[in-house]
This record gives structure tokens, sequence and C-alpha cells, in this order.
DNA sequence: TTATATACAAACATGTATGTATGTAAATGG
DNA sequence: CCATTTACATACATACATGTTTGTATATAA
């Protein structure tokens, strides 16, 4: 075999994730092995331990990769340019929703790895810390929902009487519980294929 | 080893489901083999293939367990006696909520299994059809919810001009995350101490 | 009372995953 | 141009998990 350039190697990397990513989503986590994800990537183990310490740390990489961007554009869809002449800070709140699910039916490999992580993956010894990544995550979250919607209040947007940090709540779990929906959904008859109209129900709920 | 009365195998099958869930709890469904199940019930391998075929029918065993009387209970919470002399449907669907996370906090067994449910387990294989069985569940429960909502409309009680459809999917939604986030809110202080309120957060917004 | 089915325990055979150690050819730095 | 990494492939040792088979003492039915 020859060795590779250092380009070649972060394809190879590159192409051990894609392949672990389509394992865990055929086979789970659990059940995939690393000579599975071997092979379907077109190498032996060798490259997979040389790249990875091992099927966690594969796992970690393969989350980050849509995690990390997932961030950073909440940030920007959410509160970026803040002072803005005509605010709409509930329809920035809906925007993000609608984005995160345009995201999930435009980017199969985003999709794949929601799937993996929701429904193929068993958050125990290794992967038990992930749950709480997720956990504050979902906290960074809310708080900048409530940011958002504490300026709809300010400028008259929502009609109730609820404080932002109530409404940021029922929004996070209204959305957590549709990507759960939404993911488990396959066949997209109930959620997939209604979520846009849902987030717009849900917005309606809080608008004056 | 003495052969057991019908009595005593019965007793024998339950403890087996009963160590099943808590190593499940503990190494996830995948990590967690007969062996363990079985000598955590102080019983062999040969009870355990002797009472279920393999792991999948005794996980099986395990969910049916909590589900089942779910099920009834949502029919008596929710819908049970319509003929009410004094109806309040908006109330029934808060209760119906509140009563699920009382449970879940007074009884262990529920809360393990829920918790091997949403984080411990791979719905792959012979595990993949439980997703399915989650969703038609779950339209089930939209679907009861809708009536009660409908019911509300009838006499008055929600103030918002959306369909009951649309009030019972928000709603869904809303308790699908809910649990999703209690159960993996371990600490309990994000969503586990404040479930209740949330709860009334969410019906408020509904009100007349 | 006896034959049979029950409720397991114990032993066996097989397959498979993991981690590590070693080999190696080519890229890269000096 | 040479020494040293790099980027893997290959081979090895170990450890389990699973399913099945066999053995057995005793409830239970006839």
């Amino acid at each position: 075999m020859v060795r590779k350039t250092k380009e070649d190697a972060a394809i190879t990397r590159q192409r051990i994730i894609d392949a672990a990513r389509e394992m865990f989503l055929l086979k789970g986590v659990s059940r995939t092995s690393l000579e599975q994800i071997a092979s379907h990537a077109s190498v032996t183990r060798g490259a997979v331990y040389w790249h990875f310490q091992n099927k966690a740390e594969l796992f970690h990489a393969m989350r980050e990769e849509v995690y990390l961007p997932l961030i950073d554009r909440m940030d920007d869809t959410l509160l970026g340019n803040t002072d803005d002449p005509s605010p709409d800070p509930l329809g920035r709140i809906r925007k993000h929703l609608e984005s995160t699910i345009q995201i999930l039916d435009d980017d199969q490999t985003t999709r794949a790895t929601y799937e993996v992580m929701m429904t193929k993956c068993e958050y125990v010894d290794e992967f038990a810390d992930v749950l709480q990544s997720i956990l504050s995550n979902c906290s960074g979250l809310v708080h900048k929902m409530e940011q958002a919607y504490a300026k709809a209040q300010e400028i008259g947007q929502v009609g109730t009487q609820l404080s932002a940090a109530e409404l940021a709540l029922d929004t996070h779990l209204f959305f957590s519980g549709l990507l759960h929906m939404w993911v488990k959904d396959t066949e997209g008859t109930l959620f997939r294929n209604r979520a846009l109209q849902l987030i717009d129900t849900h917005i309606k709920l809080r608008k004056k």
C-alpha cells in the first residue's frame, strides 16, 4: 500500500466518518463494528484506529460535524445584528425553527446524524456525557430564545401575559418534540410533511 | 435444582424482567448480556431462554408492562364519562399531562422504562418496529386530545381561532418534548422540577 | 401411581468484536 | 539524499455473547 499525502489522509478520515454515519443509521451504533465501517469506507480497521482512538471518538467526530455549525447558525438566526432598524424577534424565532427543519429536509448528512443520535444510540458509559452536552446546549438555546421573546414583548409583538422565559421554554419543548417526531416519522404523513404548518400554528398562538 | 410451581415460575419471569430493566438502565440494551440479566435475577441463562425467546422479546415484555396501563389511563383521563354534567375538557387535558408526570415522579419502574426506551436503546432490526408502534400510539393520543379540544371549543373554553387539530398537535409536541427533556434532565434543575409549572404555562396559553 | 411435561441449570459450539503489535512503503523535513 | 515519520494494512491474542443441546428433579395431569 502506498503512503498518502496529508490531503489524502484527510479525505480518508472524512470517508470513515461518512461510512460510520451510514452504518450507524443502518445497524445502530452498538451493532456496527469498526470492521464494517472500515470495509464500507474501503479501508481496513488499521485506518480507523489510526484516525480515531475507538468507536466513541468516531461518534463524537460525526456528531460535531453537524452540531458545531448548528450552534453558529443559532446565534445568527436568533439574535444576530441586534441593532436592526425594524426588528422582528418573533419572526426570527419562527425563521430559526423553520430553517432548522429546512436543513433536515435538504441535507441528508444532518438528517442521518439526527436520526442516529435520537434513535440509534445508547447513552451509557462513554456516550453518557453526550446527554449532558445536549442538555447544556438546550439551556443555551432556551436562553437565547428568551432574549428574543423579551424583545418581542418590548415592541408588543406577543399577545399574552406570560413571561419571556415561560414562552421560550414552551417553544423549546414544542420544537424538541417536533424534532423527535420529525425524525421518527420517516413516512412523513404525521409530522414531517406538516412541520412548517405546525411551526406556523405554534407562533400564531402567541402572536398579538 | 427443584422444579417450581406455576406461581413460582411467574415470579421468576417477573424477576427476570425487573433485572433486565435495571441492567438496561445501567448498561444499555445492547451492552447488557442475557448472562448479566440472569445473574442479576439470580438465575441462569437457561431460565431466561425458557421464558423469552431472546433479548428483543424480553425488551417487549418490559415495555408492555408500562405501556398497556398507560393507554388505558389515557382513555379514562382524557375522554372517560363523556356525559358529564359540568364537563371541563381543557382541565382534563391538563390533568392527563400532569398525572403522566406524576407517575414518572412516583413510580421508579415506569421512570426507568422510559429512560431505557428514550436514551438506552437502538431502534434497529428487531427493535425497529417499536418506533412504528410509538408513532401509531401518538396518532391515537393526538386524536383523543383533538376530541377533547373540540369539546373545549364547543363550550368556549379556549380563546384562539386555531382548530382543535392544530391545538392537539401543538400540545402533543410540547408534551413529547417535555417527556424527553424530563427523562434526560436527571439532575432536575432544568425541566424535571418545573414540569408542572411548564404544563400550567402551556394550558394558560390557550385558555380564554 | 405413573407418565409426561415443566422449569430451569449446565455444558457446548460458534461467531464475532476489540485492542494491540508489527510490518511497510511512500511522503516529508532537514 | 537520507532519516524519520506518516498512513495505513496485516496478523495476533483475547474476550464475550449467543443459540442450542442435554440433563434433571419435580409438579401435574390422567
